[in-house]
DNA sequence: CACCCATTCTTGACTCGTTCCAGAAAGCGC
DNA sequence: GCGCTTTCTGGAACGAGTCAAGAATGGGTG
């Protein structure tokens, strides 16, 4: 994949090393947006059998830390990752089956919103979750039960 | 305590029977807004000393169900509950101590804000999280390591 | 006030996501 | 290629939250 190069000088931009791990997780969280760790290692095994568990944690970890991914984790849900890093945009979720889109911030800069009181807290941040739902769960509830399935 | 007179309406009101447990959470709730369930089973345990951790998990899911209360989840947080509910308020959290505090919605309605491409999805909710830093953490991270304690 | 049934509480085990640990392996700079 | 540092592996551990079955309780009714 040609984006591997992209990714390689990702990592060393970052001071990170070039592992294929690494490279491997990059891939899968690019491919598969917002999607849960569990998710990942499925993808990352896809391009790296034998890659464990820990390992994929581990580099999720250091590529977020390093601000190469965003991790991401509404309410009730596990830990997702996304690779649209910089950008400060947010998310719209669904309440009933947790799907997630992405939504561009207005302003584009953060913190986009500013507390109207911030009680003396230093806010670098505003992160805004729209809450609602999705067009295939909404189509579902707002019909009498006749395609709904529970 | 005469606010118990308050609750047993509250509950009544909500076709919630009226339980020691139930009352006793409501309690230890609005007195530790923001507390996570283990800081609300202590509490609640301060008026109930034989109550159940199930007991507890179980009673703030029928109170947060039928409205009486509300779960807040940052990232990277476990589950905390507060009374005020009705009104869209907001939360500014600490990144690092992990502090809670309300923030006052400009608009009061829910949903607050509006996405700019909601992607279909039927927003009802628009929940807002400013991250930061506290006072206390704000001034220790600010200074040359004298006072901090790590 | 006592009865009865639905609801709720207790006890204990269990799941799942995530993290910790120690040793083995691999990458990077020279 | 070498050596050191970082990373990966494999397994165990942890904590929040949930599930299940039986006992106890609440509250409307007569």
């Amino acid at each position: 994949m040609a984006a591997d190069r992209d990714f390689h000088h990702l990592l060393r931009d970052s001071a990170l090393r070039v592992t294929k791990p690494r490279l491997a997780v990059l891939t899968a969280v690019h491919s598969h947006p917002h999607a849960d760790t569990d998710a990942i290692i499925r993808a990352t095994r896809e391009e790296l059998p034998d890659v464990s568990h820990q390992a994929v944690y581990d580099v999720l970890r250091a590529l977020t830390d390093a601000g190469l991914l965003r991790r991401i984790q509404p309410a009730g849900s596990v830990a997702r990752y996304e690779a649209r890093v910089g950008d400060n945009h947010h998310h719209v979720v669904c309440r009933s089956c947790g799907a997630i889109e992405d939504v561009d911030c207005a302003t584009g800069a953060a913190p986009c919103l500013h507390p109207s009181d911030h009680h003396g807290f230093a806010v670098d941040e505003a992160e805004v979750v729209y809450w609602g739902l999705c067009p295939d769960c909404s189509a579902a509830s707002s019909e009498p039960a006749t395609t709904s399935r529970g």
